[in-house]
DNA sequence: TTTCATTAAAGAAAAATTCCTTTAATGATT
DNA sequence: AATCATTAAAGGAATTTTTCTTTAATGAAA
């Protein structure tokens, strides 16, 4: 089935959230040398149906071979792709506080084609410093420095109750994309996409799940 | 995404994961002085069906007054104690490099009851160091202290190629539940918990979004 | 070559989740 | 006191996502 020519498909969440972890599988075995996997391999790391896989993996241009399964480089490179890793974007940071550095620290981010090109915070005693070779400047400044520079996503690392202010000042900005580490809902015009990705509520599952074994001991 | 075989989850995921904000909401509120909040003051600051939040709410203690709705003080307490936030569970961390220094950093996971006692790496740089004042040790160090010091929990923050063998090690030490923020999925005894945090997932689902908005321009 | 077993892919069924509708309760308004 | 409007809650419909089933292809083995 071509994809590239035919209307826009949406691809479900869930789907995307697996697919990384595919990515990082694949990457392993072509570390390996390993030539080909199946979905059935697949499947069994990630402890999924088989079916998941190959759904999963109908949304991109790859094609398996029947009884041989996916090319692990074609894999990889299909994913990277797909997954919008192989192309670079722009992105603030508000918010150098723990997780706000620890983002700007993190490499992997621009790996996986985000670039941070400048952190801002209200905290006088990070302003002027650099993190990572980020600088960091105080919020006011750089108004539209955004659009200047190209920045198309805005990451918010603030406490909860700032996350608000910080969005608006982000749309101010003219940002296309905020990813909101609050646990703080913000409010934003329509065509601004928001991804949400509150730590704690994974602290919630685990929390969650630990009481049921406790309660259900089976 | 989830466990494999029988899971006896009562509450579903997706409303465990929304509670969180729906305590950040109702601390927000909280401070303010507001004493009630309805399930429609919520839905409009989630974005979602109100159905949903009483739907969510309805697998807590708390009941709703009509024409009132839900008394603030009531849910913030209710949200935590639900949420297994009230507790305080013990946790080791695995990879202090800097997704795992910013989490020993962030005062936030104490609040919701995780306390991590201790942190362990195989670099020297960061070997005998403590950060946040949590002592950084040597993987091999301190075998069997998670049971001495009744720790449930493990936090893996190292590449994604070592995510097993520190897995193999949590489990080994005698840990309930492991946190995994690589993208690499580890395989786990059945009675072990295993909560996946991807960061990189959350960027793609952004690019992904992205992309489909470039695209369609309509 | 022929048979067999494994695989991808497509479609159907099942399960999970979200959204919609109805009902009853009750504070606010007249 | 009577009416109105808003709300929580429950049940069911719609939608989304996952799992199951079937089919066809093909590399490997006999």
């Amino acid at each position: 089935m071509v994809q590239s020519s035919k209307k826009i498909q949406v691809v479900p969440e869930p789907t995307i959230r697996r697919m990384p972890s595919y990515l990082a599988f694949a990457e392993g075995l072509l570390r390996k040398g390993q030539q080909f996997v199946s979905s059935t391999q697949i499947a069994n790391y990630m402890n999924i149906d088989p079916t998941q896989v190959t759904k999963d993996l109908s949304y991109t241009a790859i094609v398996g071979k029947t009884r041989v399964g996916y090319e692990v480089k074609a894999l990889v490179e299909v994913l990277s792709e797909f997954l919008g890793f192989t192309v670079m974007d722009n992105a603030f940071l508000v918010g150098a506080g723990s997780l706000g550095s620890a983002l700007l620290h993190d490499s992997g981010l621009s790996h996986f084609g985000l670039n941070i090109v400048a952190a801002f915070d209200v905290n006088s005693s990070t302003i002027g410093k650099k993190i990572n070779d980020i600088e960091v400047f105080h919020i006011d400044q750089f108004r539209d420095l955004s659009q200047e520079m190209n920045v198309i996503m805005g990451i918010i690392t603030v406490p909860a109750e700032n996350a608000q202010t910080v969005a608006d000042l982000m749309v101010a900005w003219g940002i296309k994309a905020i990813w909101n580490f609050t646990p703080a809902r913000i409010k934003v015009p329509d065509d601004i996409i928001v991804q949400n990705t509150t730590l704690y509520s994974n602290l919630a599952i685990i929390f969650n799940k630990l009481h049921n074994d406790r309660k259900e001991t089976r």
